[in-house]
DNA sequence: TAAAATTGTGCAACCCTTTGCGCAAAGTGC
DNA sequence: GCACTTTGCGCAAAGGGTTGCACAATTTTA
């Protein structure tokens, strides 16, 4: 139903001012008498005024709030991200709108069009699997709003980011199970179209490299984002003749579902096989065995990602160069990765 | 920075007719010329014209958006009702703007207030768990604006309302241990205020007497949402002379920590002593016993809720009387309660 | 005591879109 | 050829808040 909120007009009315001395009543301004001040405060209170942030919106060109998109707020990642932003989005004033994608570009478009149409005053996007079109962003950049990427981002737009190493993430990983004794190790990575499978990808396939092992391109499969399809894959890998002996995973649902894989298959981790998975979500510590994974700063690339897009909306379009903002992730060494050294 | 956007009256200027012409052209008004609106129409496309929701919601007194407030996105109820949600939402037009209250009240308040402002079309909301003061639901309802409660309601409001039927829920479970055999039972709930850990508790304690079994205080305990509080409450339980036979507990994580401590002091599940969860989690299936738990529907939860809400925002106040629904949970049965019956 | 500075308040335009009403031009009927 | 309907478009107000400017009343300064 929403009957009408109580209005500047509705305080003036009452004390028999001026709208625009009420509105400089309440911002304690200096040339409104204290003795005005105090009953339109008084007033406001009585009544729950409350501006309404549409109107002034409407003159600010945009509302305080930053619309964020990730493809779901269920992964690990995106929903500590999210605290990260919140935190500094909150500090400096911000509202934020979350949105998800559900890894849909076609969803992406509706929300940033819906987004953009609400004025917010700027974007933090991390891509949908499936984006491969990138029309939605350059609309954005041509009307000059804001817009930082984080996680998945999208080299043909200019614009700040926040990104992993991945490739140095993925090389430490192998790196790790190369020390550990490994000889033969796969990569199941996320959907072919996911950079940041591919940036990791390649990190693997550089450690290996490195350590005068041979990329072979039947160990290196790639999954949608669904059990199933991990699992599948996984049965491929552990149901050949020589099974290899360690599996980077793309993320830890995948390296579940290989472990999974392998407990069917009768291999024991790690003795048999070792695991390693990415994001280090907390379902990985109570994994039989716990797994090893790389951990991602989610609440600093959030806090970052917010931080830049912040001074985009409060520079007036001063800054010239985007920034790209490079953290680093960890490897958690647990179980799943302890076999003796060779 | 965001330079100023494409209006009505850049179209107008350029095809030098007036505003309220290329309005009505854009909405394809029966009064216009064909000539003129396939005019408006393209120019509106090459100058990527988006209709200014601020402007709208300032008009309609609202914005096409429904405001969600939970504790945590992150806990795994919330992010399956919040779907659901949005799957209503969308359908019917409506964005959804999801905000955490992070289960602090001060931040639900910040939240609402904010939410409010900003002209949103309707609430739907589940309390932090330290909410003891519903002034700012109050506030809602008198200046009319919608409110949907659900998971974890507030009785002091009048309010629709979709909720768990945690009462029978528990009972269930508790009925479940009994069949196995278990009669010394203790039950781990949230903190104290937290309405829906004490309906539970109920449900706990009327199975037990329907079953002519004593409900003993001293295995009712209470922990915060939190692993360290949820460790210690399990080891009170289980380092005692005689542990008990079962642990129902609030929810998924808590049984997480009284396996941890029931794994501990050597307890073997569920031979020694039997768990079970609520939330169903998909973590469940992957601990070591895979977990027994009381799924809950969240996705129709949420669903539900955003159905009330529209039905409240497209009713113009003519409903009168709040509406309750209350949804079913199901016990999912898994091998931390696979005893033999006795 | 007159001129100047300060204080307190109101007018009106602006932000963008929608929409009731009015008006002119074109088309219809007889 | 005249009255009447239809067609096509514009004016202006409304929705809520901000702010530069103007103006009157009061106080200060010389």
């Amino acid at each position: 139903m929403n009957k009408r909120q109580v209005t500047l007009q509705d305080l003036a009315a009452k004390l028999k001012i001026s709208v625009s001395t009420v509105s400089r009543a309440l911002k304690d301004h200096p040339r409104i008498s204290r003795k005005t001040k105090e009953a339109v405060w008084q007033l406001a209170k009585d009544l729950d005024y409350e501006p309404n942030q549409l109107a002034l919106g409407l003159k600010n060109k945009h509302i305080n709030a930053i619309g964020v998109v990730v493809p779901k707020i269920t992964y690990h990642l995106y929903a500590t991200a999210i605290s990260g932003i919140e935190n500094y989005a909150n500090a400096k004033g911000y509202n934020i709108m979350i949105c998800q994608s559900n890894e849909s570009m076609e969803r992406e478009k509706a929300i940033i069009n819906e987004l953009m149409a609400s004025r917010v005053a700027g974007f933090i996007i991390s891509l949908s699997s499936e984006t491969d079109n990138f029309d939605h962003f350059i609309r954005l950049q041509k009307k000059g709003i804001p817009l930082v990427f984080f996680n998945r981002e999208c080299q043909d737009v200019q614009a700040d980011r926040v990104i992993i190493d991945n490739f140095q993430a993925a090389y430490d990983a192998v790196d790790h199970l190369i020390g550990t004794g490994c000889k033969k190790i796969a990569y199941i990575g996320g959907p072919r179209e996911v950079q940041i499978s591919n940036h990791r990808m390649e990190g693997y396939r550089q450690a290996l490299t490195d350590n005068h092992l041979e990329v072979d391109g039947r160990l290196i499969l790639h999954c949608e984002f669904n059990r199933q399809s991990a699992l599948s894959q996984a049965r491929k890998l552990v149901y050949g003749p020589e099974p290899p002996e360690a599996i980077l995973a793309f993320s830890d649902q995948i390296a579940i579902s290989a472990i999974k894989a392998c407990k069917e298959r009768g291999l024991k981790i790690p003795e048999n096989i070792s695991i390693i998975g990415f994001n280090n979500e907390p379902v990985t510590e109570l994994l039989e065995p716990p797994l090893t994974s790389v951990d991602q700063p989610g609440f600093l690339m959030g806090k970052s990602a917010a931080e830049l897009l912040v001074r985009q909306i409060e520079s007036e379009g001063i800054i010239d160069k985007p920034e790209k903002r490079i953290l680093n992730a960890s490897l958690i060494i647990r179980k799943s990765t302890n076999r003796n050294r060779l």
